[in-house]
DNA sequence: CTGGGTATTCTTACTTTCGC
DNA sequence: GCGAAAGTAAGAATACCCAG
């Protein structure tokens, strides 16, 4: 080490200045950790440091971090070495080896991206009937050789297809360019495969939401702090293969990077001002803006969407990212670090931070706060503005803005996807650092149902954002959330016992939503889509009588507004958002079908006049004028609604499209009951009404018949039906 | 072509260590 | 003692591959 050498035309005992005004931080374990900084600063927190120093000797230094010979070297020198040269640790840019090297071909896991799924949807639907064969999957892995053609069919035959035709043809509808087609196919622009990497770029830094805008852009650099322990650091890495060589990203590197082979590995360009259109952080940002928008008519207030600082124009929705990328109280925000993010080069004025700041105090912090009032105390609404600003609460995950869902979610995410439902809340709390060891002795207290209404609320309120409600029910329909497809093959209703105790494993009942959303891949706006669109059954009481555990609690019908003072309603049981009522001046008044749709034989007739319950009448005539307003035909909403006993959501959704793409009835869906499975739900009860009268033979398959039944559409979905179907034949007598 | 196994990746939930 | 980094372990998801 060379510690008093001059340095950078400055001498002086300390080592001059060429690191002036960079922060590091050095790993403990780093021998010359007392001598490092040069002119710059050694800060305690990694999240808090531009470069992070750390031993090459170890096998263990965080990703991203450089060898402390950097510092020492370019002392000794007295100028900067250049940076790369010292990486150590894995490469933030490159994903892990694999222990294993034994095995011919990829031997690394590559994740499957949005773009690639559309692509490979695409590809497989123009060769449709053989979907299930390998030769198209082979054929498209010469093009796209990110995958080998065992996973891409992986992909579709276990991911993909099982989500429903409804998703496939969504997936094929959208614009997102194909990575590559098969030569014999791709008679692209060049300019569409650019905008393939850039698309799919974008969307795995999408991907990478939460914590990516500022990560991952770090990530890629390579040059600034990281959490050693993120998995985002790995994430980031399936944005970028290649080795990233500069702390800066230009458009023209990531040219050179693209080899024909690999047109798909993009170049990461900047997640947060990449622009895309279908992807998960583009609908995030379009609500982001749209609510934005809304606030500032409620308040009054001028909102600049964009504002020019410095040599670049700033959305607020970037910025907003930017700033919540460093989950900090926003007083403690690191202005240098969101220009950095936002893809300002170093400023040493400090002119551009300080503008960022201004920006971001004149245009953000009274949205977010009062966005996260909201969050916190869903009751204490206490301005005019907060109205509009609980509607679009209410349909959304908490923290949207101000805590990105985990990707767990997010992103997920896709992230998605996939954290348990104790974690949702996590985003809001700004975690800094480690998870506090929860005490095991400590009961947490149930979250008192008010809030649970008042912050879950799964309306889709006449008031939300149009951007939201064009997310909710733009046709999307994938099975991210609520049930998933059943993985038997969709003729199969006679399930063996093997297959019966493989459901086992995948069915939950709406109810248990969060958790399975924990199983598949959830993307934000698909975490949106399921947070929003609720699939509680609409607790119909048909016929008040014979209520017994239906029955939910009557009330006349009640002024709109949230209906919070309550009594808890049981899980599967949940009220009617009391925004469902607000609809009752529809015209329509009676919502029962004019006949029963081409499928549903028996049963068809969802919505009685006489329904009881106004509430229940309400609620439901609220789904039907919704769905149609979207564009289902009256006869393909109750339909919708019969199969899926009164469900509105993602099932019932689902239903629709299936029913309008002439598709049918979903079979395989739990939740979504086929008319042999009511003929099959009514024998077992009237056999089980027989009783000592029925043989045993019958009794047997009626007991087999029941517990298929509830192996497909769970126990309480199974007494939901039978409620449903008593009470409605009850109806029909009449 | 299918079903299933393997290994990697990612996330969470801790405990331990270290520096102030 | 406190807070943060470092380390560890477990579990879930899934990309990838292979045998039948």
């Amino acid at each position: 080490m060379a510690a008093g050498i001059t340095y950078d035309g400055v001498a002086s005992a300390e080592g001059g200045n060429i690191f002036k005004d960079v922060s590091f931080w050095v790993a403990r374990r780093v021998p010359m950790r007392d001598s490092i900084n040069n002119g710059g600063t050694v800060v305690p927190l990694e999240k808090n440091a531009d470069i992070l120093i750390a031993d090459h000797a170890r096998k263990d230094a965080p990703a991203g971090s450089y060898s402390w010979k950097f510092v020492t070297e370019s002392v000794e020198n007295g100028i900067i070495q250049i940076k790369d040269r010292y990486r150590i640790g894995p490469d933030p840019d490159l994903p892990r080896t694999v222990g294993s090297t034994d095995r011919p071909g990829k031997a690394t896991r590559t994740r499957f991206t949005h773009s690639e799924d559309v692509a490979l949807v695409k590809w497989v639907l123009r060769h449709g009937e053989h979907f299930a064969g390998n030769k198209i999957y082979q054929e498209f892995e010469r093009a796209n050789p990110r995958h080998t053609w065992q996973s891409w069919r992986d992909r579709f035959t276990k991911m993909l297809q099982p989500r429903g035709q409804a998703h496939l043809d969504e997936l094929a509808r959208e614009a997102t360019p194909e990575p590559a087609v098969p030569a014999e196919e791709a008679q692209r622009a060049p300019s569409e495969a650019a905008g393939d990497a850039q698309n799919s770029a974008h969307q795995k830094a999408s991907r990478a939401t939460p914590k990516s805008p500022a990560q991952s852009k770090r990530n890629q650099a390579g040059s600034h702090k990281q959490d050693p322990r993120s998995s985002v650091a790995t994430r980031a890495s399936e944005t970028s293969r290649e080795p990233s060589t500069s702390p800066t990203t230009t458009p023209a590197k990531s040219a050179l990077a693209h080899t024909p082979e690999k047109p798909e590995e993009p170049e990461p360009p900047s997640p947060i001002a990449d622009t895309s259109e279908e992807d998960e952080m583009d609908t995030m940002a379009r609500i982001f803006i749209n609510d934005i928008l809304t606030y500032g008519e409620e308040v009054g207030k001028d909102i600049d969407l964009a504002t020019r600082i410095g040599e670049k124009i700033v959305g607020l929705w970037e910025l907003s990212q930017a700033v919540e990328a460093q989950k900090v109280h926003p007083d403690e925000v690191d202005w240098l670090k969101v220009a950095e993010d936002l893809g300002y080069d170093f400023d040493p004025t400090g002119e551009v931070p300080k503008e960022l700041c201004d920006c971001y105090r004149d245009n953000l912090v009274d949205f977010l706060e009062a966005m996260a009032d909201y969050d916190s105390g869903g009751e204490e609404i206490k301005s005019g503005s907060d109205l509009s600003i609980a509607a679009l609460r209410a349909s959304r995950s908490p923290g949207l803005f101000l805590s990105p869902p985990s990707p767990s979610k997010p992103a997920s995410h896709e992230t998605a996807t996939k954290k348990r439902t104790a974690d949702i809340d996590q985003s809001n709390s700004s975690r800094k650092g480690k998870r506090r060891r929860l005490d095991p002795t400590v009961e947490i207290p149930s979250t008192p149902e008010e809030e649970l209404q008042s912050t879950k609320k799964p309306l889709v309120s006449q008031t939300v954002s149009p951007s939201i409600r064009e997310t909710l029910t733009g046709g999307r329909s994938q099975s991210t959330n609520g049930s998933r497809r059943l993985m038997s093959p969709p003729h199969d209703e006679g399930l063996t016992e093997d297959e019966d105790a493989a459901f086992e494993t995948q069915v939950r009942y709406p109810p248990t939503l969060q958790t399975q959303e924990s199983s598949v891949e959830v993307t934000p706006s698909q975490q949106l889509h399921s947070e929003a669109m609720d699939v509680t059954p609409i607790p119909l009481d048909l016929q008040k009588k014979t209520g017994t555990s239906k029955k939910m609690p009557t009330t006349s019908p009640s002024p709109p507004g949230p209906q919070v003072d309550k009594k808890k309603a049981k899980a599967a049981k949940r009220r009617l958002p009391a925004a469902f009522r607000e609809s009752d001046d529809t015209p329509s008044a009676n919502p029962t079908p004019s006949s029963p749709g081409p499928q549903t034989g028996s049963s068809a007739q969802t919505h009685s006049p006489k329904a009881s319950s106004k509430d229940d009448q309400l609620g439901i005539r609220y789904w039907v004028d919704h769905y149609q307003a979207l564009g289902y035909s009256h006869k393909i909403v109750v339909e919708a609604m019969d199969r899926t006993t009164l469900t509105p959501g993602f099932l019932a959704v689902t239903v629709m499209n299936s029913l309008r793409d002439g598709q049918g009835v979903p079979k395989d869906w739990e939740g979504v009951w086929t008319d042999r499975d009511d003929t099959v739900l009514r024998r077992v009860d009237a056999s089980k009404a027989a009783g000592s009268a029925a043989n045993a033979k019958a009794i047997r398959k009626a007991q087999k018949d029941e517990q298929r039944l509830r192996n497909k559409h769970t126990e309480d979905g199974v007494a939901l039906r039978r409620q449903y179907l008593k009470d409605k034949d009850s109806i029909e007598k009449e």
